[in-house]
DNA sequence: CTGAAAGCGCTTACAG
DNA sequence: CTGAAAGCGCTTACAG
């Protein structure tokens, strides 16, 4: 049961495979009448066109490489999730696939096998990284990529989540709310992630003429007996409000509130990061940041694809936010 | 600048494209020293064979297609990590790659595309369900398909846990220790997975000679108002030891156990599944079974790829456990 | 052991 | 508006 071909089709429409090339890729001239009797053949026996040999001819594959990156916090895997049915969605309009490749940071092999064998047209990296070996081998190959989250690496488009704003006006609510002993708990403070909240924190307290309690602020808490710990000390300052850069903060930082018999929003109020599921059934619910994350995967994937067509390109892109405001600053 | 082609390499030293493809496919006759010589070259000038070309000529794409469900529960994210880590490392040694869709499962228009296009040449579906659509499309069109999970759908190559036997031996290691009133809850009755570890559970009773308690046996417990009703029952019902079916609800009735001011393991035995990180940093540490799911991966990829080869291939695959003692039972 | 040639199924200048 | 022909870069019977 061999596939029909498009010889097949222009022998039984006694015209040539040119003209069936061209009614169905819509690219030359061609009579509107040829036109309509192709396509009509064509869905009448469903004759679907052989992807490989059109990428042959055209040199173009048809797919885009993602790279995920196979160390992770638990607390990413919705994230990249999200993402990728974003980056699917984009692809699948355009007839594009997405050739996934899990690997290490440092370890560029198996990113530089889909490049090699030219099995992919452009790459997605999932993450960026300071030293990133993968966005520069991209860049020197002269491979079109894009990075989500930012990257000083050359010629790569980046989208990125505006972290700045978002903490920013995050802060400036609760200090509306009359709350100025906010306290910050965040993660490794040498991410450009970490240091454009602050920033963001810093800037809402300017910008209210508040004074900030730097003593208020504790970031590279990486483990969750340190964390405990920051939750003390926190508690003894007398602040009136945590935020947390993430919801796996926020549920230790929650967990040990619980543990002391702090009531939320009572005795302290609570903010996070990411609305993600991990936080959703809590009681009281928690007000938090929230991103689109699938948003984000579609744009990386549109402009990629404009890179790939040589279209005009937007090299880098910030998406918005939502503040969501619930029962934990009540 | 233009690709260095097999043509490149086979006028520069005077032999034919044949001898050239030859030396490198490794079929078909030639001479020792022609095929060093041809190497030698190769490897000197990096050429690098078109994939695409190859794919054309062969009828091949060297991809296969991985489906995940787009409906899963958080805890499952780690899971499909895993699996598709085992699902690269063998696909990447045979020059293979992975393209990934993300469907819900009654949607099978991704999978058709990628099929339809002909850009795989053959599929692992990630999870199998009651009533498989995907699975009984690529039946259908004799696509070679392998699920992670059993299936009734025919011409499927299956790998899956033996989560039977895995609980039966979890469960007759805490009935040696004397313990006799264990409690056990699990999600979906109506899951093939469920049914089989509470037959698990059941045989190990049987065979240890001790009576069932039936009303210790917790199904379908899938939220957690629920889970927290049940831990009220089974500690009033006076227990000696509670099995969760997955680490997620083990987290939630630890939580709940802590709540009550239940000790582990003084005053209950505890014990989970999977040795997912989610319990990873659980004070007492926790006995629980684990599955290989990296190798799971990894035998449907290999199986998947004997059966595209036209190899002899095993059509189903029961993979080991190993049952993990720790504290919380001690 | 080696090669000339046809073929995989498309696209695309070029000519009309 | 339409077509003959060359080309994309491989593989593989077939012949020698």
């Amino acid at each position: 049961m061999k596939n029909i071909t498009i010889s097949d089709v222009a022998e039984a429409l006694g015209v040539s495979k040119t003209t069936v090339s061209r009614a169905i890729s819509g690219k030359g001239r061609i009579g509107a009448e040829t036109r309509e009797k192709v396509l009509a053949y064509i869905e009448k026996h469903n004759y679907t066109p052989n992807v490989i040999a059109k990428s042959l001819a055209q040199s173009k594959t048809y797919n885009i490489g993602v790279m995920i990156p196979a160390e992770y916090d638990i607390i990413d895997l919705p994230f990249f999730q999200s993402c990728l049915f974003g980056i699917q969605e984009i692809a699948a309009t355009m007839d594009y696939d997405i050739l996934l490749t899990i690997s290490k940071p440092e370890d560029t092999t198996q990113l530089e096998r889909i490049v090699t064998n030219r099995k992919v047209d452009g790459v997605i990296l999932m993450r960026t990284f300071v030293d990133d070996k993968q966005a520069k081998m991209l860049s020197k190959r002269g491979i079109p990529f894009a990075t989500i989250g930012s990257t000083n690496v050359e010629k790569a488009i980046q989208v990125d989540q505006d972290h700045e704003s978002a903490c920013k006006e995050l802060t400036s609510i609760l200090l509306m709310k009359k709350l100025n002993r906010i306290a910050l708990i965040g993660g490794d403070e040498n991410h450009v992630v970490t240091q454009s909240r602050l920033k963001g924190y810093l800037d809402a307290f300017k910008e209210a003429e508040v004074p900030v309690n730097e003593d208020l602020i504790y970031l590279s808490v990486n483990n969750s007996v340190l964390l405990e710990q920051k939750v003390e000390e926190i508690l003894e300052k007398g602040a009136d409000c945590i935020i947390s850069m993430d919801d796996a903060l926020c549920g230790n930082v929650l967990k040990k509130l619980r543990a002391e018999h702090v009531k939320v929003p009572g005795d302290i109020k609570v903010a996070s990061f990411y609305n993600s599921s991990v936080l959703e059934n809590n009681v009281p619910s928690i007000t938090s940041l929230s991103f689109d994350e699938k948003e984000l995967g579609m744009v990386a994937c549109r402009s990629l694809m404009d890179k790939i067509e040589e279209k005009e390109t937007r090299m880098a892109t910030t998406l918005g936010y939502q503040v969501i405001l619930r029962e934990s600053t009540k």
